[in-house]
DNA sequence: TTAGGGTTAG
């Protein structure tokens, strides 16, 4: 594999772009192909079967599986296919008037069916009523009752059921605690998971199971702590819990969401070659999904083509997020040639789906034909959400037509639909860039004191936005004021600083601010690096150049090729060393590679 | 009859 940003003239880089066109190339025709191969896969794997390559027949799965209706499969009780809220609580009444009592089994039943229609609170309201009349509820029936607290965000209720399972001597199992442990973490409590988890293995209150790891490393990994999860899921298998499909999926999307795709690769390929865990359609959407958020779109088409050959159907989630990808990328042929797939194969788009594609349209400036989709939701049984407004107001201001930005903001509240913070911060950042200053100022001092401006992403679009229409001091007054109103910065605030410091060349201030962050507990992530070295390079500030790359290196962060471009300028006309090439070389992600001929 | 994993705006 050759290095290719090595060489700075400008005939490599044209070749570097050619080459990433080609691919791009490649992969959209594969893809298109591969769609509708796909569409045309045994009806068993639409049906969301899944055969490993090695499995007995096709047709004899086919017969015994998908087709076999009758017999194998137990009949739903009356009380497990209730269709309606109502029919639910008449059906209770009916059970309550029956004596003897139905037994706790059947009450237990149409307590899940309703928790299963999402009606959280009614399922909690019937628990209690089978209480009251004396039901001898158990732990199925008390755990579905935790279960409904912890969904409806109210984790500290399912405790509280807990301590009565104590009184009523029913015992907690591993499903008791693991809920909870999910309404921990639902509710952004990580910490009380973590002491609950070590609480729970110290007293033998339950041994963990497989969901439980799992539940606890999800928990690990949506705190940004990869390397614990990591560990956590080692010890699982030291201590004799096999990890399973659930398990390796939710480590592998973490990853890929951290943009760590390499890892997740290496986790994948234990998963299938070395455990012989059989991926299935989860897994290859969040490989998927990371490989777009890289542009690495051949590997893209590569494992589209490998859950071809596993007869692994792509689903709703793969097509929308394969269609947000093209949109994304302006591809919006694409995107719609995958929507009408979705369409022919009854997965229809939903209004996420329709607003990745307004948000395409938007991206190319093609404005008439996003405002007709727009428009032709309500016609397609979608209704226009604030998302949708939000998502054309954005590519109203990103093509510079404030104006009707404008009109827009006051025909959603002309339709009712209440514009959000969102829609706030769409607004300031559109204004910023589009120049106008004063009018993003009068708007914020508007809102003033609001709940809206206590909000650190809008000063992060203030700080940015000013440092960018040439007005650092304002942006720095902004920097200066969180503190005052009790709001802390995030590593995006830093990056915009330092950013807007370095344009306006003051590199030696950037750095200042760059030290401060690790004692703030805001440690530098990969942006901060590349944004430090962009002011350091364009302001020629040399000296720390190779100890950024050092410490990347050490961080496991990576350049982008806006900086790499720059490093390489610096080393072709002799201003930085050639010798820092390898420290670069470790630095460049897979996907600015070149791969071989 | 109970618990776990993948898409949505800066």
């Amino acid at each position: 594999m050759a290095f290719r940003a090595c060489s700075p003239n400008q005939n490599q880089r044209r070749s570097m772009m050619t080459h990433l066109n080609s691919h791009l190339h490649g992969f959209i025709k594969l893809t298109g192909n591969f769609i509708i191969t796909s569409f045309l896969l045994p009806s068993s794997s639409r049906l969301g079967l899944e055969f490993s390559p090695h499995s007995t027949s096709l047709a004899s799965l086919l017969h015994s599986t998908s087709f076999s209706n009758n017999g194998d499969r137990p009949l739903l009780s009356r009380y497990q296919k209730v269709t309606s809220l109502d029919h639910a609580f008449k059906l209770f009444d009916e059970m309550l008037h029956t004596r003897p009592l139905p037994s706790v089994v059947k009450f237990t039943q149409l307590l899940n069916a309703v928790a299963k229609m999402k009606h959280f609170s009614s399922s909690l309201h019937l628990f209690k009523q089978m209480c009251v009349v004396g039901v001898p509820v158990d732990a199925y029936s008390m755990n579905i009752a935790i279960r409904c607290c912890c969904q409806m965000s109210r984790t500290n209720d399912g405790f509280a059921l807990l301590a009565s399972c104590f009184r009523r001597a029913v015992v907690p199992d591993v499903c008791t605690f693991n809920t909870l442990l999910d309404g921990l973490i639902r509710e952004d409590r990580i910490l009380e998971a973590e002491r609950l988890f070590k609480k729970l293995i110290k007293h033998k209150s339950c041994e963990p199971n497989v969901v439980m790891y799992s539940t606890m490393i999800k928990g690990l990994c949506k705190f940004g702590n990869n390397d614990i999860a990591i560990g956590l899921f080692r010890l699982m298998d030291e201590r004799g819990c096999k990890p399973n499909t659930v398990v390796y999926n939710t480590i592998i999307d973490s990853l890929c969401k951290d943009k760590l795709i390499d890892d997740a690769f290496n986790l994948f390929k234990e998963m299938v070659s070395h455990k012989g865990i059989l991926p299935n359609v989860i897994t290859y959407t969040s490989l998927i999904h990371g490989l777009c958020n890289l542009c690495r779109w051949d590997e893209v088409s590569k494992l589209l083509k490998e859950m071809e050959d596993l007869r692994i159907s792509p689903n709703f989630q793969t097509f929308s997020i394969l269609v947000d990808a093209f949109c994304k990328e302006g591809r919006v042929d694409e995107a719609e040639a995958v929507i009408d797939i979705m369409v022919e194969r009854s997965e229809a788009p939903d209004i996420v789906t329709y607003n990745s594609l307004i948000d395409g349209y938007c991206l190319r400036g093609e404005m008439i034909k996003a405002r007709t989709l727009l428009d032709s939701l309500t016609s397609k049984g979608l209704i226009p959400d604030v998302f949708s407004y939000n998502t054309m107001l954005q590519g109203l201001f990103r093509v510079g037509r404030c104006g009707e930005a404008r009109k827009l903001v006051d025909e959603m509240r002309s339709q009712v639909l209440i514009p959000n913070a969102c829609t706030y911060r769409i607004i300031l950042d559109g204004l910023c860039n589009n120049h106008q200053v004063e009018d993003v100022l009068s708007l914020f001092h508007l809102v003033g004191d609001s709940k809206l401006n206590s909000d650190i992403q809008v000063y992060n679009i203030l700080i940015d936005g000013m440092s960018k229409c040439g007005k650092l001091d304002i942006a720095r007054d902004l920097f200066q004021d969180l503190t005052l109103k009790g709001l802390k910065p995030n590593v995006r605030t830093y990056n915009v600083m330092i950013s807007g410091l370095c344009r306006e060349g003051m590199p030696e201030e950037a750095k200042h601010l760059f030290h401060k962050m690790d004692e703030s507990g805001c440690p530098p992530d990969n942006v901060t690096y590349r944004v430090l070295l962009q002011g350091y390079l364009i302001t020629r500030h040399y000296n720390d150049v190779e100890m950024l790359l050092q410490e990347m290196d050490g961080r496991r962060y990576s350049l982008d090729a806006s900086t790499l471009s720059l490093l390489i300028d610096k080393i072709a006309v002799g201003l930085l060393d050639r010798s820092m090439l390898k420290l670069i070389g470790k630095l460049v992600p897979k996907e600015l590679m070149d791969t071989p001929a």
